[in-house]
DNA sequence: TTAGGGTTAG
């Protein structure tokens, strides 16, 4: 590069220039400087005095300033020339990182990036955070690609702020294994770096991999700070995670981390998330000082392991404590488990009444989770008046309040919502179509809980009578509606029409919508064969058992029971088979 | 300049 008209190749040659860049920008010359050479000269001097590698490859300690006097002239040097422009230095600084603020695209930013790369000039890290943090926000793998070429070209994969923000883009990106391959790569690893890759592993749900990158970081000696922490409790944060979980307890324990909010709330959260409440209420009522993120993670813990009154009860105790709930607290105390318990519809509406109080009933997340677990507690007179009271409504809204109506055996009014829905221009999503087919499945349950024989026809007539539609045509109104939408790859859908096709008696209309599904989990699978084996097509529903096995599935307690039907009715031949 | 605890429908 050049600096006030020398070529600067090395750390001592820079040093030489800082005498003339200091009189250059310190005189009437500021404007004979290009803006790119006054930021370079900025950043760099900025550096010089922090101490700081500047020079890429090159390791520039502190320590190199200090010892020798031509040095310590140096460092005064640098340091009185960062003083007398302060004011320019701070620009360039806020800069730092803008130095593509005129390219509006990612596009145009990565030209420059390779405008620069082809001329030879420096590209320093910021310019490469810069670009990448663009391609982070608009999750551009494709940029992030070339963007990592150039960063392979100029030599900067081993910058430890690079390479984060390249692991980072990549994980955003759910290429973890790029960001992998990335972090194998870096000779030297940080604690940002260790941290990054095994919060990428905990944001995909794998505990085993963060752990292994965890371990391996406690061996190459790397000290887990309380991010790290945070991290690998997260990954922990699941059933298989509880034994490891236990063990980063120890650690935190050992480590001083006692007495930090943030990592003792986050324990408390994987023992809740890892099935052992127990013990996060343990951690919960040692912690000397919370938040409401701790309180708002034991309250959600314990209604999500359906201790829907326990939760109401430290929900009531935290205000006492001086805690004022957020939309979170709310969110976290209202799920479906917690609510579908005996009693629940008690406190649930006392949690409404906080929540109108607080003014939280404006809140569309706190408005929806009400509307669901108003009909889950049986109430869905409640459900509705909250759902009418909305002045928004999202589509979660729509699907909550249809799939309410339906699980209450109202499946006129839910097909009725439906299509009123999508007339609002609301457009239904999986879940939507999930709950339609929840409709269908409540109403053959009630059907069945009112002594009607499971025989398609009289099932059939039954249904006309409820819904004027008709059963099977509704499903199929449903059905070319799903297709329309392009959801009908979806496996829950597909689920649900599958089990639909069969509840109606329809089971070629089944078997066809079966046989066309590119992919088929174990509920496929199930629905078909019970539908079968309901549908008195008992061979064809031991014949397809077969095949699943065959085709790797492996049958779960529904999948036994229906095949079992078949054999009371076909001959016991088959149950020694199976 | 780089890492970050909790969040509603099915």
């Amino acid at each position: 590069m050049w600096l006030a008209g020398m070529a600067v190749n090395s750390t001592s040659q820079l040093f030489k220039s800082l005498l003339v860049t200091s009189e250059l920008i310190d005189g009437q010359n500021r404007g004979r400087l290009a803006s790119s050479s006054l930021y370079d000269i900025c950043t760099r001097i900025h550096r010089i005095s922090l101490g700081t590698s500047f020079w890429p490859g090159e390791q520039l300690q502190h320590s190199s300033f200090s010892g020798s006097a031509k040095h310590e002239k140096h460092r005064n040097l640098s340091l009185v020339c960062v003083s007398n422009m302060r004011e320019f230095d701070q620009t360039a600084l806020v800069s730092a990182g803008k130095y593509l603020q005129n390219a509006s695209t990612i596009s145009e930013a990565i030209s420059l990036v390779k405008k620069h790369l082809h001329q030879g000039s420096t590209i320093d890290s910021y310019m490469y955070v810069d670009v990448l943090q663009r391609c982070f926000k608009h999750k551009d793998l494709t940029s992030v690609k070339q963007v990592h070429d150039c960063i392979l070209k100029s030599g900067m994969d081993q910058n430890p702020y690079v390479a984060n923000k390249l692991m980072r883009v990549y994980i955003r990106c759910g290429k973890v294994q790029d960001a992998r391959h990335v972090f194998d790569k870096l000779v030297k690893k940080n604690v940002f770096n260790w941290t990054t890759m095994i919060g990428g592993y905990a944001e995909h749900g794998r505990p085993a991999d963060a752990i292994e990158v965890y371990n391996q970081m406690r061996q190459e000696g790397g000290r887990p700070n309380e991010v790290t922490y945070l991290s690998i409790l997260k990954a922990c944060a699941c059933p298989v995670g509880l034994k490891w979980g236990k063990e980063i307890h120890a650690h935190i324990s050992h480590g001083g981390f006692r007495s930090d909010v943030p990592v003792q709330t986050a324990l408390v959260n994987m023992y809740a998330k890892s099935g052992s409440i127990k013990d996060a209420r343990l951690v919960f009522d040692e912690m000397a000082e919370r938040n409401v993120i701790t309180w708002n993670v034991m309250i959600g813990g314990l209604a999500q392991h359906g201790f829907g009154q326990e939760a109401f009860s430290l929900f009531l105790q935290m205000q006492e404590e001086g805690f004022v709930p957020d939309s979170t607290t709310y969110l976290s105390i209202l799920t479906a488990t917690a609510c579908s318990s005996a009693g629940a519809l008690g406190w649930v509406k006392e949690v409404h009444r906080h929540a109108v109080k607080a003014g939280f009933d404006s809140d569309m997340r706190v408005c929806n989770a009400l509307v669901h677990v108003y009909s889950k507690s049986g109430s869905v007179d409640d459900a509705r008046l909250v759902f009418e009271g909305m002045l928004d409504r999202d589509v979660i809204s729509w699907s909550a309040m249809i799939g309410g109506l339906a699980q209450n055996g109202c499946g006129h009014e839910a097909f009725s919502l439906f299509l009123k829905m999508q007339r609002e221009g609301v457009i239904p999503n999986v879940t939507t179509y999930h709950g339609c087919g929840q409709e269908a499945f409540s109403l053959f349950l009630r059907m069945r809980r009112e002594g009607v024989v499971p025989d398609a026809i009289t099932y059939m007539s039954i249904l006309n009578a409820s819904a004027s539609t008709g059963a099977l045509g509704w499903v199929k109104e449903v059905h070319r509606q799903a297709v329309q939408a392009g959801l009908d790859s979806d496996v829950r859908v597909g689920n649900a029409l599958v089990h639909m096709y069969c509840k109606t008696g329809s089971i070629s209309d089944a078997r066809l919508m079966f046989d066309g599904m590119v992919e088929r989990d174990v509920i496929t699978w199930t629905a078909m064969i019970s539908g079968l084996a309901q549908n008195e097509c008992g061979q064809e529903a031991f014949s397809l058992f077969l095949q699943m096995q065959r085709e790797g599935f492996i049958p779960v307690a529904t999948t036994y029971a229906s095949i079992l039907n078949v054999c009371t009715s076909t001959g016991l031949a088959m149950v020694e088979e199976i």
